[in-house]
DNA sequence: AGGTGAATACGACGGTGCGTAGTACAAACT
DNA sequence: AGTTTGTACTACGCACCGTCGTATTCACCT
C-alpha cells in the first residue's frame, strides 16, 4: 500500500467544476436542483476549450469521491455539491490542523491569525461569539440572523 | 502543463520525515543543528523497515521543495525544517481558506469552530487576544509569557 | 420500425508525485 | 589499499488527474 491520502484532495479541474456547481446553485437562489453535465460544460467552455466528455469524467470522479451527489432527470443526471464551499473549507482546515500533530496549537493559530485581515478577524470573532452563545443558551436561533445571504 | 498544485503537498512518508526532524530539533532544546540522513533513518527504522536510501531520497525531495534546508557537516549533510510545525500548519490552513473562494467566510469559520474542542477554542481566544494586544499596544512582548513550552 | 441525436458508460493514454530502493561513485578512516 | 560512510543519480510501480475517444443506451420523430 504505497500511500493513501485519507480525505480526497481536489485537482485543478476538479476545483473548477466544483466552483461551477456551487455558483450555479447559489445563482439559482438556493434552489438545489443541480446542474447537468451539459450545463457545466457550457459554462466552462466560455472560458476555455474543453471536451464534453472531460467534464463528464471529472463529474463522475467527484461523485465517486462523494464530493457531489447526483440524481436522475430524464435520461440525464443532475449533479450537485455534497457540501457547501464553507463546509468543505472548514473540513479541510480542520484536517490540516489535526493531521500535523501540532504540539503548540496556540502558536499555530497565532501564526494563522498573523496572515488574517481585520475583516477576517472580525468574522472570526463573530463566529466565536456565536459558538459560545450556542453552547450557553441552548440551540435556539442566535440573535443575529442566520449567516448573511452573501 | 497538465496540472500544478501551487504549494507543495506532503506525502505520508514525507510527513513522517518532517515529524522526525521537528522532534529531533525540539528534543535538542532548540539547538537547531539539524539531523543527518543516518539519524533520521535510524529513528524511523525503530518503527518500521525502511531503506537508508529511501530516507535520503525523501529528504532530497523535501529540500527541493524547500521544506527543509541543509548544511554541510563534514562529508554529510544536516537537514533541518525550513519552518516550524506551527508555521507550516498555519500556512496550509490559510491557503485553504484563500483558495476556496469562500463567499461567506464567517460561515466557514463557524463550521470550523463546530469541530473544535473547548481547549481549542480557548487557544484560539488566547491567540486572538494576543493579536489584538499586539495591534494595539505595539510590538512589545505580550503580557503572557511567550507561547508555552509545550 | 428504423434512424437520429442526446446522454451515459467505459476505458485509455500521458504526465506527475510519491514510496521504494539499487547502484555507482567520492571521501575518509584504519 | 581496502573498508566504511555518505551522497548522487537513476529507476520502477502505482495512484491520481487532465484529457478525450469509442461504444452503448434510450427516447423520440417521421
Amino acid at each position: 500500500m504505497p500511500h493513501s491520502t485519507n480525505a480526497p484532495r481536489l485537482g485543478d479541474l476538479e476545483r473548477v467544476v466544483m466552483e461551477r456547481l456551487w455558483d450555479a446553485a447559489t445563482a439559482a437562489g438556493g434552489n438545489a436542483s443541480g446542474s447537468t453535465v451539459r450545463e457545466v460544460h457550457e459554462s466552462i467552455e466560455q472560458d476555455r476549450d474543453i471536451a464534453y466528455t472531460t467534464v463528464m469524467t471529472v463529474l463522475d470522479r467527484l461523485a465517486k469521491k462523494q464530493l457531489v451527489t447526483r440524481e436522475r432527470d430524464g435520461r440525464a443526471w443532475r449533479y450537485l455539491p455534497a457540501d457547501s464551499r464553507e463546509v468543505m473549507t472548514a473540513r479541510t482546515m480542520r484536517r490540516t490542523l489535526d493531521d500535523m500533530e501540532v504540539t503548540d496549537r496556540r502558536a499555530a493559530l497565532l501564526h494563522f491569525l498573523d496572515g488574517a485581515s481585520t475583516d477576517e478577524i472580525a468574522d472570526l470573532k463573530a463566529a466565536l461569539a456565536e459558538v459560545e452563545a450556542r453552547a450557553a443558551g441552548g440551540s435556539a436561533a442566535p440573535g443575529s440572523a442566520p449567516p448573511p445571504g452573501r
